[in-house]
RNA sequence: GCCCGGGUGGCGGAAUGGCAGACGCGGGGGGCUUAAACCCCCCUUCUCUUACAAGGGAGUAUGGGUUCGAGUCCCAUCCCGGGCACCA
C-alpha cells in the first residue's frame, strides 16, 4: 500500500454482507472523499502564491502562467443548496484542476454576498438577527460545498459582512465620492484637481464667476455637482412593501419589485445616487474588447441604449421646451408637441382655462401604476395645455400636449410629434384631430399593402391613411427659406443637413441620448454597509477620513424596517438605522475641532459588495490597501502587457455565473472598476475579461388533480403517464423549489452515491450553457462509469492493485492517445461533458483488455488517473496513492499525446453514390487520390450499386471520403 | 411589437459542410447465481421485405434553396425559452 493510503483504510466502513469489500459505493467514496478533503486542508494544497503582500510567495510565482477563476459568489440564504446551485462551481473547480496540471498558478476562491435584502427578508422571518442568521448560514453553505471537495483557496473566502471587507467597500464609496468625470479626458480624477481647475481658471465655473468669488456655499454646490456620488431629490422607485427604495434595475417591467413582488411607486426623495451616466458610453464601447457571450453584451447594449439624435429647441411662452428626438430630419413634420405629465415645465405652460383638465389628468396618471401606463395597446390619452410653441424651422405655432406616453425618465420629458412618421404620434393626432402633415414619399408598395390608391408629393394626403409611414422615403414638404430637403432620399443625409441648420441657428444640436439613467445608491434598510458620510449642521455631506473606517453597523435590538402597507405610498420612509439617536448623532473632529454631525442613516444596496469582491479575494488580509497594486497587476493585468485603456483589458481570466446578472451585477460591477482604474488604484480596465454563462439545472414537479404539488421523489412513471399515491399527476417542468416539492440536495447525492459521482453527473448530463432537467435516475451511470474504473484498477475482495508495468495493446494505446487529444481540448473548451465521453470510452476499452488479461497496464492507468482527477479528484488521488506516489496529484502535468499514434496506418473511405453510404473502401494511409479514385471505381460493391452507369463525377475528399456522382 | 437563443431516438444529449444518434439513462435479451441483487455480454431511431441471415426505404420542427454532399449555410413559416418594451 502506499505511504499516504497507509494510514487509512477505506474498507473499514465499506464492507456489507453482500457485496464486495471494496466496491467503489457511497460509504467508500464517503471516506476516501473525507480523507482527500483533510488533506488538501491540512496541507493548504489550493493556496494559491502572490507575487507581493501579506500572501506573497514571490519565489513560488515566477516562471508560472497564471489562472484567476471565478464564480458568482452565493447568497448564504436559509434554505441552503439544492443540486442546482453547485453546477457552475464544480465546473470552474474541474477547469482550475486541469489548469493547474498544466502549469498554472491558479486562483480560485469563493466568498459570501452577505448584505442584503434576501437575508434580511430571511432574518425578519425567523426574528433571528441578520448577522447570526448570515453567519449560520455561511457555515452551513461552507459545509455543503466542502463535501463537494472544490480546490478553493479558504483563506481567500471572503464576505461581504466581515468588517474588514466593508471598510473597504466604503473606502470605495469615498473614492467615487471624492472623484469627478472629466468629459474630455474621459476619465474619473479626484475632486480635489477640479477645484484646482475651478480656481486656476482652466475649468469655467458653472455661474461663470471666479473661484475666489465664491463663498464656501458656492464652492461646495460647484464640486458636489460634479461628484460621482451625489445626493439628489428625484423621483425614485418607492416599495412600501419593502420599506425602501429600488433601483430601476431592481424593478419589474410590471412596476413591481423584483424580491417580494410588492408594487412600486414613483416619488420624490433625496437619495445618493451614482452618476454611472457619464461612463454610458466607455461602458458600451469596452463590451467589444470582452470575451462574453454575445446575448449578454446584447443586453447590456440595449440597457444603456444609446441612440444618435439631436437636441432641438422649441420657443414657447414659459421658455425654451427641448425634445431629444433620433430623427430631426423630420422636423418639418413636427405639428405638435407632447410633454410628460411630470416635466417642470407642466405648470408654466398651462394656461388658466385649461389648468383643471391638466391637474386633473396629472393626479390620473400619477395614480396609474406602471404597467397600465406602459400598455402601448391602450388608447392614447393627454390634455391640451392651451400653449403654443414655434416650431424652429418653418416658424409654424404647434400646440403643446400634456401624455402619459411620453416617459419623463428618457431624453428631456418632452417631444416633437411627427405623427406622419411615427404611429404612437400618429394614434395621438388622429384621436384629438391634429395635423398629419406628409414629410417624406412613401413607396408605392406602401399604398398597395395599406389598399389605397398611389400618392405622389403634393398629392400625398394622409387623412386616407390607416397607419403612420415608418420608413425611408424622399422628402417632400420639408423646406423653408433657409432649408430644404426636399428630394434628399438618405435619412442620415437628411439628418446631416438638419443638425447643421439647428446648429447654425442656435436652436438645437446633434447629441447623443442614454437610457441608462444615474444609479440609485441608497437603501432604507438594516443589513448593509452604512456610508462613511456624516451631515454638517448646514445639513451638507461631509466625508469621514480612511482613519475613521470602518464606520461599523450598530447593533440594534429592532433591525426590522417600519411596517407599511404595501400599497402606501404617502408615508416617507425611515430607516432602522434613525432609531438609534445615540449612533446617529455624533461629536467627531474632521480637523476643525470637534462638532456635532449626523450620520448618514441609509445603507448601501446589495450591489455594493459584488462590485468589487473579486478584488479582495487577491489581497484579503491587507490592511494597508484594498488590494496591494503589485498583487493586481499580477493577477487581473492585461495580458498583452498594455494600459487597459485599448487592447486587452484585463481582468478575471473566466467569470461563471448564471445570465440572471447580466446586467444588474455586471453593469455596476464593471463601472466601479472603471472608476477606481481611472483613479490609478487598478491595473486592468475591466473586472470580468471572460463571462460564460452556465444553464440552469431545472427540475419536473408533479401536481395532482386538485393542483397541489406532490413530493415529486413519490412520483413513478408508468408508460409516459405519471402517478402518485394511485392518482395520475400531470407532470411540469421548471425551478426547484420548496413549493414545489421537487427539491434535491447534495447531501442526499454524496450519502446516496458520493461526491465525485454527483460531480461527474453534474458534468456529463449536458453542455455547460445547457439547462437541463435534473433526473435523479440517471446518476447511477456516473457511478457505474466509476466502479469499473476502481475495479480495472483496484481487486475489489483483497484490495490488490491490479495495475501492473506491462505494455498495452496497440489499439489500447492509440485509443488512449487519440482520448488524451480530445479531453485535453474539451477541457480547455468547458465541455465536460464530451471529455467525460470520452473517458467513458477509454474505460470501456480498457475493461475489455482488463478482462482478458486480469490487468490494467500501467501506462492506461497511469494518464486515465491524471485525466479523471479535474472531474473526480477525491477518487483520483486515491488511485494515484495506491499506484505508489505520496504526493497529491493536483500539480502532476496533465497527459500529453504523442503526435505519431494519432496516424493510423490504414483509412477507411465511406463511398457515397449521390450522397448516399453504398459502400467502404480501406486503402493504406496517403494513399494518392488517382489511386483511391480507381480503387473505388473497381470495388465489386460500387460497381454493383452503379448497375453499369459511369458515374458523371468522382470527388474524392483525401482522408474524409468518396462521392460518385450519376 | 422589437431583439436574442433553441427545436436531433422513450429521456439527457453527441456530431471542424463529409458515415446522424458518441456517451449515459431507460427498455429488451442472455450469462453468472440454488435464487435474487450486484456485476458481465449482446440488442435498442422509425419502418418495410424476410423463417433467419441479410437487405431496402424514410429520418435532425415544417416548406423551399445553395452544394458533389446540409442537423450544420441561406430564405420563409410554426413552436418553445429568454431579454427589452409608448425609449421619441
Amino acid at each position: 500500500m502506499s505511504p499516504n493510503t497507509a494510514d487509512h483504510n477505506p474498507s473499514q466502513s465499506a464492507h456489507s454482507a453482500d457485496i464486495p469489500r471494496l466496491r467503489y459505493n457511497a460509504a467508500l467514496a464517503l471516506d476516501i472523499e473525507q480523507h482527500w478533503q483533510d488533506r488538501w486542508e491540512a496541507e493548504g494544497t489550493f493556496e494559491a502564491p502572490n507575487p507581493a503582500g501579506p500572501l506573497g510567495e514571490p519565489d513560488k510565482v515566477s516562471g508560472r502562467a497564471k489562472l484567476f477563476v471565478l464564480d458568482m459568489f452565493p447568497y448564504p440564504s436559509g434554505s441552503g443548496l439544492h443540486v442546482g446551485h453547485p453546477l457552475g462551481y464544480i465546473a470552474t473547480d474541474v477547469y482550475a484542476r486541469f489548469k493547474r496540471m498544466t502549469g498554472y498558478n491558479v486562483l480560485h476562491a469563493l466568498g459570501y454576498d452577505s448584505f442584503g435584502l434576501p437575508a434580511e427578508q430571511h432574518a425578519i422571518a425567523t426574528g433571528v438577527h441578520p448577522r447570526v442568521n448570515t453567519e449560520a448560514n455561511v457555515a452551513n453553505m461552507r459545509r455543503q460545498l466542502r463535501r463537494l471537495g472544490l480546490g478553493h483557496d479558504a483563506r481567500r473566502s471572503v464576505s461581504t459582512t466581515d468588517e474588514d471587507f466593508y471598510r473597504w467597500t466604503q473606502w470605495i464609496f469615498l473614492q467615487v465620492f471624492n472623484s469627478w468625470y472629466d468629459e474630455i479626458e474621459q476619465r474619473a480624477r479626484p475632486i480635489a484637481e477640479l477645484e484646482q481647475a475651478y480656481a486656476d481658471g482652466s475649468i469655467a465655473t458653472p455661474n461663470g464667476q471666479p473661484w475666489n468669488e465664491h463663498n464656501k456655499h458656492e464652492r461646495r454646490q460647484a464640486i458636489d455637482a460634479r461628484r460621482l456620488a451625489y445626493l439628489s431629490e428625484a423621483p425614485v422607485n418607492w416599495c412600501p412593501g419593502l420599506g425602501t427604495i429600488l433601483a430601476n434595475e431592481e424593478v419589474t417591467a410590471d412596476g413591481r419589485s423584483d424580491i417580494g413582488n410588492y408594487p412600486v411607486f414613483k416619488k420624490s426623495m433625496r437619495q445618493w445616487t451614482m452618476r454611472i451616466t457619464t461612463y454610458a458610453d466607455r461602458l458600451l464601447q469596452d463590451l467589444d474588447r470582452l470575451d462574453w457571450p454575445e446575448p449578454i453584451k446584447l443586453m447590456q447594449r440595449n440597457w444603456i441604449g444609446r441612440s444618435e439624435g439631436a437636441r432641438v429647441d422649441f420657443t414657447t411662452p414659459a421658455g425654451i421646451l427641448s425634445v431629444f428626438t433620433t430623427r430631426p430630419d423630420t422636423l418639418f413634420g413636427a405639428s405638435f408637441m407632447v410633454i410628460s405629465p411630470e416635466h417642470p415645465l407642466v405648470d408654466a405652460l398651462t394656461t388658466s382655462d385649461n389648468k383643471a383638465a391638466v391637474d386633473a389628468y396629472r393626479i390620473v396618471a400619477s395614480s396609474k401604476n406602471q404597467i397600465d401606463r406602459q400598455d402601448d395597446t391602450r388608447e392614447k390619452t393627454g390634455v391640451f395645455t392651451g400653449t403654443f410653441a414655434t416650431n424652429p424651422v418653418n416658424g409654424q405655432e404647434i400646440p403643446v400636449w400634456v401624455a402619459d406616453y411620453v416617459l419623463m425618465g428618457y431624453g428631456t420629458g418632452a417631444i416633437m410629434a411627427v405623427p406622419c412618421g411615427d404611429q404612437r404620434d400618429f394614434q395621438f393626432a388622429r384621436r384629438f384631430n391634429l395635423a398629419v402633415p406628409a414629410i417624406q414619399q412613401p413607396p408605392s408598395q406602401w399604398f398597395t399593402a395599406h389598399d389605397l390608391e398611389q400618392q405622389n408629393g403634393d398629392g400625398v394626403d394622409t387623412s386616407t391613411w390607416s397607419e403612420a409611414f415608418v420608413g425611408d422615403g424622399a422628402y417632400i414638404n420639408s423646406s423653408s427659406a433657409s432649408l430644404s430637403l426636399n428630394g434628399l432620399v438618405e435619412v442620415h443625409e437628411g439628418v446631416k443637413v438638419m443638425n447643421a441648420w439647428l446648429e447654425e441657428n442656435d436652436c438645437g444640436l446633434a447629441t447623443v441620448n442614454f437610457k441608462l439613467r444615474d444609479w440609485l445608491f441608497s437603501r432604507q434598510r438594516y443589513w448593509g454597509e452604512p456610508f462613511p458620510i456624516v451631515y454638517d449642521e448646514d445639513d451638507q455631506p461631509v466625508s469621514l477620513p480612511d482613519s475613521m473606517l470602518p464606520v461599523l453597523l450598530p447593533q440594534l435590538e429592532d433591525f426590522k424596517p417600519q411596517a407599511l402597507d404595501p400599497n402606501d405610498d404617502i408615508t416617507d420612509p425611515i430607516p432602522p438605522l434613525a432609531r438609534s439617536t445615540q449612533w446617529r448623532e455624533v461629536v467627531l473632529d474632521l480637523g476643525d475641532g470637534p462638532k456635532k454631525y449626523r450620520r448618514e442613516i441609509n445603507v448601501m444596496p446589495q450591489w455594493a459588495g459584488s462590485c468589487w469582491y473579486e478584488l479582495r479575494y487577491l489581497d484579503p488580509t491587507n490592511k494597508e490597501f484594498f488590494v496591494d497594486p503589485a498583487v493586481e497587476k499580477y493577477w487581473m493585468g492585461p495580458a498583452d502587457g498594455g494600459d487597459g485603456k485599448t487592447g486587452h483589458t484585463g481582468g478575471v481570466d473566466l467569470y461563471v455565473g448564471g445570465v440572471e446578472h447580466a446586467v444588474l451585477h455586471l453593469l455596476y460591477a464593471r463601472f466601479w472598476h472603471k472608476v477606481l482604474f481611472d483613479l490609478g488604484h487598478l491595473s486592468s480596465s475591466e473586472p470580468f475579461h471572460r463571462l460564460f454563462n452556465q444553464g440552469y439545472i431545472q427540475a419536473f414537479a408533479y401536481r395532482d388533480p386538485r393542483g397541489q404539488p406532490v413530493t415529486s421523489t413519490d412520483v413513478e412513471e408508468r408508460d409516459g403517464t405519471y402517478w402518485h399515491a394511485g392518482e395520475e399527476v400531470q407532470r411540469e417542468y421548471g425551478k426547484m423549489g420548496k413549493s414545489l416539492k421537487n427539491i434535491v440536495t447534495p447531501d442526499e447525492m454524496y450519502d446516496e452515491y458520493g461526491a465525485d459521482t454527483f460531480r461527474l453527473y453534474e458534468m456529463s448530463s449536458g453542455p455547460l450553457e445547457a439547462s437541463r432537467p435534473w433526473n435523479t435516475r440517471d446518476v447511477i451511470g456516473m457511478q457505474r462509469f466509476l466502479q469499473r474504473v476502481w475495479r480495472n484498477m483496484v481487486d475489489e475482495d483483497t484490495g490488490a492493485s491490479r495495475v501492473v508495468d506491462t505494455p498495452a495493446t496497440p489499439e489500447l494505446r492509440k485509443l488512449l492517445h487519440r482520448m488524451i487529444e480530445g479531453i485535453r481540448s474539451d477541457m480547455d473548451g468547458l465541455r465536460f461533458n464530451t471529455a467525460i465521453a470520452k473517458l467513458i470510452e477509454l474505460n470501456n476499452a480498457l475493461t475489455q483488455e482488463a478482462a482478458a488479461t486480469g490487468s490494467t497496464p500501467l501506462e492506461i492507468a497511469s494518464p486515465m488517473i491524471q485525466m479523471l482527477a479535474p472531474l473526480c479528484p477525491h477518487m483520483a488521488e486515491e488511485l494515484w496513492g495506491r499506484l505508489g506516489h505520496s504526493q497529491t496529484l493536483t500539480f502532476e502535468p496533465f497527459p500529453s499525446f504523442d503526435a505519431q499514434l494519432l496516424i493510423d496506418d490504414t483509412f477507411e473511405y465511406p463511398v457515397q453514390i449521390n450522397g448516399k453510404v453504398r459502400s467502404r473502401l480501406v486503402v493504406p494511409t496517403g494513399t494518392d487520390l488517382a489511386t483511391v479514385q480507381a480503387l473505388v471505381l473497381s470495388d465489386p460493391k460500387v460497381l454493383a450499386a452503379l448497375g453499369g452507369q459511369t458515374p458523371k463525377k468522382v470527388v474524392v475528399v483525401p482522408g474524409r471520403m468518396v462521392n460518385l456522382v450519376l
